[in-house]
DNA sequence: AAAACACAGTTGTCTTGACGTTTATTGTAG
DNA sequence: CTACAATAAACGTCAAGACAACTGTGTTTT
């Protein structure tokens, strides 16, 4: 394989770092680390876990219609090969419903129940003063800027399938 | 239970978000997410996680010195609280050593072995290909100004003992 | 209508991560 | 010197994530 000719590394360009991307790619992902910290303290607390809570806020959105499992799972911010078992623990504790839809009994439809919305509705004053704990110290520019590199760093990688994310 | 109604959303202003800086970290969540599969799968083929193949290159960094296991789990990407068992796996596969301090027993002293440096070389241009999928369609400019944007995000919650991802 | 296929979830199993509790070792106070 | 506290690592346990195989249901083919 060729190795494509790299810029001279400087000795400030710290020897950390095999390439550009990677440092982009460890920071990415120390980022990520140490805010999502965050969010589990606060979600912790109420016995959720981080893509618990989105599962809930997701069924939210389209509340009072309910969601075919497999589309919630596709549409969840981080793949989520366990569906099931997830949303076992959910309805447990009776935050979301599911029923099977009577004209195709393979599709599952999911609802978020009044308790579910409850809890969303108990939490949203301490989410949000998480995510400010998290970012607050950054301009609303500083943000917008990190969102848009975000999304144009995912852009080619993202299935089209899943539209959670992008602005309309 | 009665539905309560709910605020009328606006369709016009359609929030998914419930902040910008909800915004920001679903973002930041979501583009990990997509990132990481690349690299699971490069580390995969070699039977390394990301976590594994990073204790290996922070080991290299240091060689043919030594780390503390407390110090080489501090100084990692992301918290692991599993370092023992993660040195475990590695040792046994005679990736790196393992050595009692002698004048403090306490101490377990971590080196990466031949073997080690040589299974990272072997990678090397596999991960340097894998980053430049993740990330090579964005110029060098958009690189640093998101890396730099990293780093603010997460600045006033880093630990000052890590130093690992520090300009020098 | 039976066989073959595709689809939506479910279940089994293994590996990681999280978190608290021990064990071994060393330092320090009485 | 003994008792006590600290430190570094190891261990137990349980919940999540990753993958693969399986069950039940609907669609298409012949």
């Amino acid at each position: 394989m060729g190795q494509t000719p790299q810029k001279p590394r400087t000795h400030a360009n710290s020897r950390k770092f095999d390439s550009l991307e990677q440092e982009v790619f460890l920071n990415l992902w120390r980022t990520y680390d140490r805010l999502k910290a965050f969010e589990e303290q606060v979600f912790g607390n109420a016995g959720l876990s981080a893509q618990q809570y989105n599962t809930l806020r997701l069924l939210k959105s389209v509340h009072p219609e309910s969601m075919p499992t497999l589309v919630l799972g596709s549409r969840l911010i981080s793949r989520a090969p366990d569906m099931t078992r997830l949303l076992d623990k959910l309805e447990q504790r009776g935050l979301l419903s599911r029923e099977r839809r009577p004209e195709n009994r393979r599709v599952v439809e999911v609802t978020i129940t009044s308790q579910g919305l409850a809890l969303l509705e108990e939490l949203s004053a301490e989410v949000r003063e998480c995510h400010r704990t998290q970012l607050g110290h950054l301009s609303p520019e500083s943000l917008r800027q990190l969102a848009t590199l975000l999304k144009e760093a995912r852009e080619p990688h993202e299935d089209e399938t899943n539209l959670s994310l992008v602005d309309e």
